[in-house]
DNA sequence: AAGCACACCTGCTAGC
DNA sequence: TGCTAGCAGGTGTGCT
């Protein structure tokens, strides 16, 4: 589901209602969905009583920072939410709103207000974690430059496609080369910078990289202004449980056999490491 | 050591 | 109508 301007809209959404509030109490429904803890009494506890300060995205991470709170020993200062697949993080004014199905985890802020982790697919998890020096929580610490921070700066794209033989759709989407993009994004951001995205990632030229970073630099903030994209299947929501709107604005994802927008040639389909891809065979080459 | 296959889950759709 | 196979936005692992 979520790649990075969905989970900058759920940020944006959760933001308000989270920060200056405090975590109340945490209910944890199903194990599954905290990961990376001694234990889940350890997750409850970490996040019981602490107040929340801000919040922040890098790549398809969310992470809320917690100040200090009650008790005084080191704690956690973030908790991280990857929302996976199928993942959604919804708010709600007080608990009487009905909690839908796969309610997996809640957290209770003081002023009665709820946000609900909900993931039928159960891919999306969540933890506790401590800053590096960098300010990122540790657990991402493998990650390369968040795509939309980076601004699609054509240094970083370069340094990230460089020297690789992978296919550069599959080396985009690698988050240790840059951060946050996905199948989605990846095909919209290939299509606009007009190259194949099965081309080893190493053999674009320095125009081609710079078209790509453009795309990225295009594509990122005007999806994040539609909200995100939501696909027929439903999956994503933000926080007020709304679909986005970028779905209407996609070039070629997910339209194999459909009229390509630039030349009217049908799509075409293609599998790169698992997962299918569409692109127009006489605009990308 | 880069690159690949696969595992982890549920739900929906297309096809028989 | 009902069953089954295939597919879906992602990440981490372990193998070659």
């Amino acid at each position: 589901m979520p790649e990075l301007p969905e989970v900058e809209v759920v940020r944006r959404d959760l933001d308000p209602v989270v920060a200056g509030r405090t975590i109340v109490a945490v209910e944890v429904g199903r194990d599954r969905a905290v990961r990376r803890e001694a234990s889940i009494g350890a997750y409850v506890d970490a996040l019981s009583g602490r107040p929340v300060t801000r919040t922040d995205r890098v790549g398809k991470f969310l992470v809320v920072h917690l100040g200090i709170g009650d008790g005084g020993t080191p704690r956690p200062d973030v908790v991280v939410v990857h929302l996976g697949m199928s993942g959604q993080l919804r708010t709600a004014a007080g608990g009487d709103d009905p909690r839908l199905a796969h309610t997996h985890v809640v957290w209770v802020l003081d002023d009665g207000a709820e946000v609900r982790f909900v993931d039928p697919r159960t891919f999306g998890h969540t933890w506790t974690d401590r800053t590096g020096a960098d300010g990122r929580p540790t657990t991402t610490a493998h990650l390369g430059p968040d795509a939309l921070a980076a601004g699609g700066a054509a240094d970083v794209v370069a340094a990230a496609l460089a020297g690789r033989r992978v296919a550069v759709k599959l080396r985009l989407m690698d988050q240790t080369a840059l951060a946050g993009l996905g199948n989605i994004y990846t095909d919209e951001i290939l299509f606009r910078a007009g190259v194949a995205p099965h081309r080893p990632a190493g053999s674009l030229g320095a125009a081609e990289v710079a078209a790509v970073a453009d795309a990225i630099h295009e594509i990122l903030p005007a999806a994040i202004a539609a909200r995100g994209s939501s696909l027929g299947d439903g999956q994503y929501v933000d926080g007020a449980g709304r679909p986005g709107t970028y779905q209407e604005q996609h070039a070629v994802h997910a339209k194999a056999g459909r009229p390509c927008p630039g030349c009217g040639r049908p799509l075409a389909r293609l599998k790169l490491g698992g997962r299918s891809s569409t692109f127009c065979p006489g605009c990308q080459v």
